[in-house]
DNA sequence: CACATTCATTGATCTGAATCAAGGACTGGC
DNA sequence: GCCAGTCCTTGATTCAGATCAATGAATGTG
């Protein structure tokens, strides 16, 4: 398993454009001096290859900023069962949580760019500038709002279902929405749409066969799925 | 199925104490003038009985503080499956989303007092206040911790450690926490435990009976549980 | 206080996804 | 371009929880 490296600091460049995208992506409009500054000391920026684990500290909460590439955060329940809480992307910022009830991994897909903050600090910093408190409110919401969405497909969606409604959700986040066809290119492996699903490897590899079988998707190598009617898969989702 | 009733005006000292407790709780170290007033203004306060459903817009966000009483969310997929999302108590301030994948509803358990807010002009009228926005914030944080959980455990964890997790989850909320043993009123019945845990009603009723026969917990009517070793509760829960 | 109704429990059977097992297709490294 | 290793697919069987069915306990209403 490959282990993550931090960015030497001779990269002083390098870290400077991920910590400008990310306040460009975070807020646009701000003008921040001083929280600036005091953001970019507390900002640790890694890079790790795909199958990596980031390093956070597991006592703390934190937030997290992918400049690029694309990780899934893991809960491990007991006795080695794992549950994909949610994949991120470029652009994304997330909270991740320190493990009460379970413990919780982030994990880059493919080779990664991150920042990350000490939640604690990073909200003090950020508690006099309402543009950043508003910006990270928003992105909360969103979390919680799919998060919810997961919860009804985990606890009242059938496998074929479950996959239907992942590929839709995922079309919606990393694909051009094209309303007749959408070509998507997974990051993410079959065992680990199971473990965001919460069924098995062998499921959701039936289930794609499935639906292939049903003319709603083409799959190309391991990796591109093809949506040939969004609008019928949704409905197989059970979307209403 | 009851009606739900919007306080009559006449009750405006009713609705004051409401709204204080609501800024009391929210924000107990602001002080705020002209935000105070404006958000007076956006509250809309209900009042339901047990079972009714709070009205609430569907096609707009909207944020619910719980004065009293206790309430459900509800998510709605396709064919009547219904899944609860979430469980609210007095004092609580939650995000009800408009309905994308699915269409949200809030249902009172009890007697619940309520003050809703459109989320729009609610965000619009706090964004200038850091107070606010970071009480929202937090709120937001713990309840997206709360659903990642519940996602692990929809997705990973068998009928009885479900049920346990969510006595233990429940005892941390609306008990008083004792080491040894622990007494719960739990206001939902055994379908709104089986819609959160996307279980069927049978099944929670044969692990409640499993867990009085291994003899962690007792069972006194309907609504009372005692938790009679919460520590072997928990390890039963899957909980690291 | 008795009745009616809803809610909870228990048992028998069925089913969808897990598990066990084996073969086949990608992918990356040399 | 070949090979090794990983990842994916498909089939056979098992099992946890759903479903179907019936009885028994709470609740609250007149």
């Amino acid at each position: 398993m490959p282990v993550s490296n931090r960015l030497p600091s001779a990269q002083t460049a390098h870290r400077k454009l991920l910590f400008d995208a990310f306040l460009r992506g975070f807020a646009p409009n701000a003008s921040l001096d001083e929280t600036g500054s005091a953001l970019h000391k507390l900002a640790q920026p890694i890079c790790v290859g795909r199958g990596c684990t980031i390093p956070i500290d597991p006592a703390k909460d934190a937030f997290v900023y992918i400049g690029c590439g694309a990780t899934k955060l893991i809960a491990s329940a007991s006795s080695g069962r794992e549950q994909i809480v949610a994949f991120h992307f470029a652009d994304d910022l997330m909270s991740v949580p320190a493990g009460a009830c379970h413990s919780y991994g982030l994990c880059a897909l493919v080779e990664t760019e991150v920042l990350t903050f000490a939640a604690d600090a990073f909200l003090e910093t950020i508690a006099a500038e309402p543009l950043l408190i508003n910006a990270l409110l928003g992105r909360s919401l969103t979390a919680l709002h799919r998060c919810r969405d997961k919860a009804v497909g985990l606890g009242r969606k059938n496998a074929q279902e479950r996959l239907a409604s992942f590929l839709v959700g995922m079309a919606d986040r990393i694909s051009s929405i094209e309303t007749e066809r959408c070509v998507l290119d997974l990051p993410m492996s079959r065992r680990d749409i199971g473990d965001s699903l919460g069924l098995t490897i062998e499921t959701i590899s039936r289930q794609f066969s499935e639906l292939r079988l049903a003319g709603l998707i083409e799959t190309t190598g391991r990796s591109r799925v093809t949506l040939c009617d969004p609008a019928a898969l949704a409905e197989r989702a059970g979307h209403v």
